[in-house]
DNA sequence: TCAAAAGTGTTCGTAGTACACCCATGT
DNA sequence: ACATGGGTGTACTACGAACACTTTTGA
């Protein structure tokens, strides 16, 4: 009979966000670990009729009221025995990608007022092992950034190119130019345009042209980079 | 007080083998189901003190008799409710890789008679959702022979490019020119020339230079197929 | 009419592929 | 010598990056 092992799952939820000045960045949702100053990752344990990805779901409707969250995949499995005090447990980690357009309200949940947005790169204090989630998080989401569509995640419904600029930039950290983000993703088929067109911004300027992603889920556009099969 | 969830590693282990007659392929290692004729892959509960990576080498030492795995990584973790009858069991998934220079020898194990390498477009019955596991570490290792340095693991120390590119070909499931191969390979400074030379095969030809993997362990090579950072 | 932002076109570098041709060995 | 496989060289293609230039709006 094997021991006993707890099991809880744990998500790092992404979300370009533009803070009070400066460019928009990518932040990641924590909660107010008991009592102190540290944070922790939302998740806790499945149910008993639950898989792993709906309990995911679940404790993020429950503890940050967040509901629309656009994109969600494991991550990791964390099983060192000594990761957490008292009880062994077992955590599965999971990636949320969350649109831009989604407003922060963590009302229609008890806990949501300990639930907050931090810019990844001026994070608090994580318990135990959730820094890592964060970081992992981080570079999965730069690597299929650049060979999947999994920027729909992240961006609003509609969009200006120069927007789906700045949500790429804030999530790799480094200038993407629109121009040839847009020759990309067309040749791929990632983005088609609506046909509509937004309104120009504060300072004048033409109107941008508004695209869209051709799926709302994750599809693999560049698979083969190299020794790709014969044609 | 959360119910009581058991949790077991299981291995997708893939290697490059020849079979009687024909090329090369791939296969993956499983061990006979209790008494039927299914199969299934190796794995079982971790230890008390034991991560789960350790439980996964552990298991495939007792029930194969295999040491000499030269990558294991995470693959994805199965947790429907349902997926094996009567406990709730979730599984955590990993994809090991056995270079082709390691003989079967399932011995050194009481229950190694039972454990066999099968090739993976011939697979028996599997139990549960085993198959699921095998499909994944095939897409899995397909996809990261293309951007890292993965092939490290299915090869021999050294090796002559003819071989090299067979091996690609079998984990591919397409040919793979060795000529390019050892130019895709030199230029990221995967491979690197031993110096040496191999015996000319049984029908004449020249002798082969020899290569090794300048790293015995998982570089990522080409992360950047697009959108890479300024220079 | 000028500034600001969007979009188009052009050039350039480079990685990957295909394939012809040359080299070294055993029989 | 010649068949057999290994290795080198070269040309072609395509994609991505950089950047100049044109277009469309608001002030």
């Amino acid at each position: 009979m094997p021991t006993s092992i707890a099991v809880e799952v744990l998500s790092a939820v992404f979300q370009v966000r533009e803070p009070d000045e400066g460019p928009a960045t990518l932040h990641v949702l924590l909660v107010g670990a008991d009592g102190g100053e540290s944070w922790r990752l939302p998740g806790g344990a499945p149910g008993e009729r639950e898989n792993l990805a709906a309990a995911a779901r679940r404790h993020l409707g429950s503890q940050c009221g967040l509901t629309r969250v656009a994109h969600l995949e494991q991550l990791s499995v964390l099983s060192d025995p000594d990761r957490v005090p008292v009880t062994r447990t077992i955590a599965s980690s999971y990636l949320g990608l969350v649109p831009r357009d989604v407003p922060a309200e963590f009302t229609g949940s008890p806990e949501g007022a300990r639930a907050a947005w931090f810019d990844v790169d001026h994070l608090p204090g994580l318990i135990y092992d959730h820094a890592e989630v964060v970081a992992l998080g981080r570079s999965r989401l730069a690597g299929k950034l650049s060979y999947t569509n999994l920027a729909f995640a992240l961006a609003p419904a509609r969009f200006a190119m120069s927007e789906l600029s700045e949500i790429y930039g804030a999530a790799l950290g480094y200038p993407v130019d629109s121009t040839n983000l847009l020759r990309v993703l067309s040749r791929r088929g990632v983005v088609v345009a609506t046909g509509t067109v937004g309104r120009t911004g504060r300072a004048g300027g033409r109107p941008p042209a508004l695209y869209t992603f051709a799926d709302d889920e994750l599809v693999v556009t560049d698979e083969f980079a190299t020794l790709r099969p014969p044609p």
